[in-house]
This record gives structure tokens, sequence and C-alpha cells, in this order.
DNA sequence: CTGTTAGCGCTTTCAG
DNA sequence: CTGAAAGCGCTAACAG
């Protein structure tokens, strides 16, 4: 490979003029520069992108930490972060949190690999991410509290939206109502659930522990869980899922054992993915902000970088309910526990 | 920001026996390693990954261009390419080839800081990719094919798949069909088209103008392209869709117009995303195997990594009919231009 | 087992 | 306008 010395060398000049005339530095003489940029292009010469990082203070870099990059969830809050990110003349990449100890996040969270980092990634240990934030390097958390540190929070009213999500349903006329849940450890889903239980204990209902079933925040978990769930009659009227992946498994679920949905029962999702409008029926949820997440996040970072002070560090966003056809009122309750 | 130097100071030890002991080099004396990472805690030290990189080889770290981020055609493609490379122990990232004319595509292909790439983006440009293919540097290209390049390609066999699509069709009797494409520069939607047409000739049939219309690769191209198609009666009684994003958008178009899939209408998509089997009514389209895409992309790649000869620099993967609900027989035409 | 030495490839003063 | 020189932070021989 090339070094900018070949090109110095064949261009017959010094190292320090390729490297100016390279970098469009405008003092160089228009005949010079055309020597060194034929050099250039005679060598097929690049630059080493690291050995220029490492002098350079900048990266021009943001980068947006997943779970999992292939999550239909994740559409919007990219999109939101890209857009802020490009037209600001940053460059974005993307890199899920899975693998192993050594993970390819904290090369970009500690190495110097960036110049700031958005996170929505429950795997990552908070850890990690506190001993990250240093000063200057602005990291935007997504899905959880770090108090303490030099992060910056963005949060959904999660609890909020729980709350919203049972009240509706109480309001139809339910009584009787499941909850599926995502990953216990995801604190994003413990604040739905606590909005969840606080409606049903406003209302003097509680949640049997037969209708509080757990799984991953996929379809799959979410048809696994309502398998579960329809192994133990009797059946409630309505069940909440933690997320609209894992009600879609649970519409899957219910459409083999013959169960109709709304007429049998009624189901609410989370999130309102893009998906979650096409499903038969289309499927009632709570809308997160994803877009607004991803945009806010990115202009946080760039206002750090700019040198501005942030007024706060912590922003909080609201749901939405979107009502569709999962939903049906009942007069009186079909299943009661 | 502490340096391994600070380090070093501190644990009053050389640089390198500092090196050394962060890197786990087992020939360090347990004391000396001890207060060498006693040292980097108290300073919070974090190597900085370009210096490292400048040394190193490799950087371990694939790198995977698309288009678009956000799409849903690419959820189970990156789940190919990060189940081999994580694995394999090298890092993945992603990038999507937006952005401006120095994109940061660019930086990944052409400035070393990756080992291998994997390509999905139609608008990065052929020179670039060409330009980066050096030697031992393999780059792997979904879309396109780069002859006379040291590119490896893994196509699907689009015309084929148009093809099947368009029999599909033919056999269940329609003789008006429509074609609503993707943006004509993308050699895919050409692939597709070319097996389309194919397929008509051999039954006698042609392609009116007024029917083959061309938007965007997504829900909203799909939908005003097939707005473009309302307007102008008669209506096809099939329409093939280049892909299944377009397709969904065509559903929203027909139902708000009180056209019935597939009573009034047969449609069909094309690249079997996960979201239509959950569309009303579910989806016929041609699969692509998408997983597979990325799993045999990567481990291409590491096969070059790793020394070993390829065999072909091209691999062709076949597509599959998947006949869910949308399309219906019909027993002569309803509609004819 | 540890330290000395020599760069990796590039950018950047600072003189000329 | 150009070149010589210094060094970014780290790793990797090689001696001791």
């Amino acid at each position: 490979m090339a070094t900018i010395k070949d090109v110095a060398k064949l261009a017959a000049v010094s190292v320090s003029t390729a490297s100016s005339s390279l970098n469009g530095k405008k003092h160089v003489k228009p005949e010079t520069r055309k020597r060194v940029e034929a050099a250039a292009k005679q060598l097929n010469y690049q630059k080493n992108g690291s050995a220029s990082d490492l002098k350079k203070i900048k990266t021009n870099t943001l980068v947006l930490i997943l779970d999992d990059l292939s999550g239909p969830f994740f559409s919007e809050l990219i999109r939101g972060v890209q857009d802020v990110a490009l037209s600001n003349g940053y460059d974005l990449i993307t890199c899920s949190s899975l693998g192993g100890k050594n993970m390819t996040p904290k090369r970009f969270l500690l190495e110097k690999r960036s110049d700031g980092v958005v996170i929505l990634a429950h795997n990552l240990d908070d850890e990690t991410i506190a001993r990250s934030a240093r000063n200057g390097f602005p990291v935007v958390v997504l899905d959880r509290n770090l108090p303490h540190t030099h992060t910056l929070h963005i949060q959904v009213d999660n609890e909020r939206g729980g709350y919203d999500a049972a009240n509706y349903l109480l309001n139809l006329g339910h009584r009787a109502i499941a909850y599926i849940s995502g990953p216990v450890v995801s604190y994003d889903n413990q604040e739905r659930y606590k909005g969840f239980l606080k409606a049903l204990s406003e209302n003097g209902l509680t949640l049997p522990g037969k209708w509080q079933i757990c799984g991953e925040f996929t379809q799959q978990g979410g048809y696994h869980a309502t398998n579960m769930l329809l192994s133990q009659r009797p059946l409630p009227s309505a069940v909440f899922y933690a997320n609209d992946e894992m009600a879609i498994g649970g519409l899957q679920a219910f459409a083999e054992s013959g169960i109709k949905v709304p007429e049998d029962i009624s189901i609410i999702g989370y999130d309102d993915i893009l998906l979650s409008q096409y499903t038969t029926p289309p499927l009632t949820t709570i809308h997160q902000p994803k877009y607004q997440m991803g945009s806010l996040a990115a202009h946080l970072i760039l206002q750090v970088l700019n040198g501005e002070e942030l007024e706060q560090q912590s922003y909080t966003l609201q749901t939405q309910l979107i009502e569709r056809e999962s939903c049906r009122r009942v007069e009186r309750d079909l299943a009661n526990s």
C-alpha cells in the first residue's frame, strides 16, 4: 500500500507538501498540487485513517449502539439520529451490543474512535457507560438513568404509557387483564409494568401470577408466552403486551388456537412499530416517539461538541395511545380469575 | 486524557511493560501487572484505538454498508453477517451510504479502518468500490456485478424471481398485469423486470406503458405509484410490485379506493420481508434468501482473511415463491388494455 | 521478566 | 510557497 511518502517521492515534493496538497490547503501552488494529485492517483494512494485520526482531535463520527441492529423498533430511531448527524457533517455508524465481553461498542465508547455516542442497548453495562462519559465526550443514553455521571438521558415516560394502556382497557370494560412482559432486566419494561399495575390497583384490581408472563422482546417471545397463557384457563378478556413484536407473536398464537382478536380477546401493544398498522387486525398500541428520540439525541451531542452548555441532563418524551382495531368494548367480564 | 505513558510513569515501569501488561501478555510478573492495572484504573486510562490500529495490521472489524440502515429488508441480512462475524471474533459495524460526497462508507472502504466490507448500497459508485478492493482486502458486493475487479459477488437470481412471479400470475389466469418498479437505476430491479417481461412475451403478452410505473422502493413509493395506476382505467387484474414495501403501500392505496385484494385485484410482492406475512391479506411474494446472503458474505470475507483461496468470485442464490393470500385465480380477463 | 529503541503514517509547527 | 523536524499513542523487536 502506497503511503504519503511514496506519493511525495514520486511527486518530488516533501511529505508535508504532499499532505497539504491532499488535504486541500490553499497555500499550495496549483502546479505542485497537480503533480501531487497525479502521483496519488498513479499509486492509487489512500490515506490511512488511523494515522490521521491519531493526529487529529476529532473523528467526525457519531456512533449509535443498539441491542440488536435488526429490530424493527430501531428503524425510525436510526433515521432520527442519522438525519441530524448527516446534516451537520458527521458520519454515523451503528453497531450492536451483541457479542462477547470485549464487544464492539466498547471500542467506540472507550477507545476514542468517535466523537459521541447514542446508546439504546440494555445489555451494555452501566459501568462501561459511566466510564466512557469523560469530559467533552457526550454520551446519550436512551434506556436508563445513570445519575452521578456525565451522561445525558432521554427517556420516554413509560410508566405513563403503561398506565394509559391499562386505563384504555379498563375503560372498555375489561377487568381480567393479563400482562405479557419483556425481560425483567429491561428498565423500560419495568416502568411500563409499574404504570400498568398502578392503573389496575386504582381500580381495585390485582394481577394474578398466572397472567403475568415474561419472554423475549420478540415475536417468538410473544408467541411462546401467549401459548403459556392459553394453557392456563380461564383466559383474560384482554392482554397487554410489553411491545408490538410480542403482540404480533401473540396474534399468531391466538389465530392458531382459533381465538379471534378482538372478538374473543382484546390486545394492546407498545411502541407503534411500522408493522403494527398492517397486522390483522391492526394493532392498538402505545406510540413511542422514536424518530424524535433519535434526532434529539443527536442534537444534544452536537450541542456539547460545539461547546454549548446544556440546560438539562435529562429529557422526557411522552407516549401516545394509538387506537386501531385490536380491542373491543366488553359489557361485563367474560372471564374472571 | 491519560496515555499509556502516564500509566507507565505512575506504575514506575517502562511504557513497553505497561503495554504488555495491559494487553494480557503472559510474560509479565503478576506483581508488576497489578501495579500497572492499578495505575490504569486510577487514571481511568483507556487506550487510543487509532494509535493501536496504526501499529497493528488488522482492525478486526468488518463493515456492512447499506443504502439505508432503516429498511426492513436488511434485518435478516444484518443478522446473517453478524452471526458469522461475531462467532469468528470480528466486530461488525454498519453504516449507510446516505450522505454527501465524502460519505462514511468511503472511510471504511478506502482508509484502512476495517478488514473487509459487505456492500448492498446502490448509491455507492462502482469506481469507489473498485478502487477499494485491493489485494487482501475482501469486498463482497451484493447488488451488482463488477467484473475485472477484485471484488466478490453474491447475487440473487432476480431475473428468475421476476420470471416466476409473472408466471405465477399468468398461471392463475391473469393477462392484464401491471409492473410497479423501483428506481430504474437499481440493478436488481432491472433483472426482475427482465424476467417479468420474458414471461409475458413467452405468453404473447406485452406490457403497456401505462401499466409500467416506477417509484421509490418504499411504502410511500408504492402508494403513489398505485394511485397513478388507479387514475388510469381500466385497471389490470394483477400487479407485480418490485418489492414488498411498495406492495404494502399499494395495499393501502387500494384499500382507500375501496378496491379489494385479492377479490378485485391480485398483487404479488418481492423480498418476503417479515412484514409481508402480517398484512391484510398476507402478501404472496418472492422470497429472497437474505440471511443466507449475509452469512455467505461474511464467510467469504473470513476465508480471504484467513488466506484461503476462493474457488469462485461470484455466487448466485435462488429465490422462492411464497404463496399467501394476495392473489386469486381469474377465469377470464376482467380488464384489458 | 523488563527497558530501550524504533517506528506505524500522518499532520503540523516553524523556518526558510 | 515548500521542506525539515517533531511527535500523536501505541506496539514490537531486541537486549539485557
